[in-house]
DNA sequence: AAATTAGTTTACATTAATAGAAACTTTGTA
DNA sequence: TACAAAGTTTCTATTAATGTAAACTAATTT
């Protein structure tokens, strides 16, 4: 077998989607970040012992709405966020901006 | 004088507003943080001797935009956050999400 | 003071986030 | 297996975020 070369993470998607900056990789981006989102407000209502019916009817939406905040169908802004880390009992949100978004809360 | 009481600013807003979730307040809540995460913005802009237009140019808006965001006239996605941030060397940032969103940041 | 630079605001367009209703699929349970 | 509960998706509507251009105001600098 021919000499092998690895490569993190970051060099792979800076070779396949251009490094950040670019539109393809920033898009790529987003659409991770709004994927981590949404799955870090699955796994603290799951936490919490809720269904999404019941998250919902806390910030006074339905649970479809939910359902594609948990699936980053969307790019939510502040005050989304807000609502539903405050109804889940989340006082603080750390977002990691560095290539890949990940979120890390407290409360 | 009669004797006087002294409130505590959260004290004072759920009088005077209401309480986290009635809807007054909640419209203050998003207003205060849009503009706190736009003085933010200015105040991190400022300290590295960027103006509006050369931060846009960054990230490729005008400086109205900018401005705008600053001032804080929306309510931001976390994709306007993340690319403002990321070209301000910025790389994960802390949203305080009790009463009046306070923002810290990291790098 | 005049000119330049920086920041703001208004008017306007486009796109996307938010949202519900309803039909659908998946998962869990009697 | 049949039923119910939980979650997803499509369709549709409304609002708001993003953005520019251009005119404006405010602050610097010459």
């Amino acid at each position: 077998m021919a000499k092998m070369k690895f490569y993190s993470e970051q060099e792979a998607l800076d070779m396949v989607l251009g490094k950040s900056g670019t539109t393809a990789r920033d898009l790529y981006e987003e659409d991770m970040s709004a994927f981590i989102m949404g799955e870090t407000i699955r796994k603290v209502r799951q936490s919490r012992n809720l269904t999404q019916e019941e998250l919902g009817a806390l910030i006074g939406v339905k649970k479809a709405q939910i359902s594609r905040l948990e699936r980053g169908y969307n790019n939510m802004t502040i005050s989304t966020i807000t609502r539903v880390f405050r109804a889940l009992g989340i006082t603080s949100a750390t977002l990691d901006l560095g290539i890949m978004g990940k979120v890390a809360l407290w409360g």
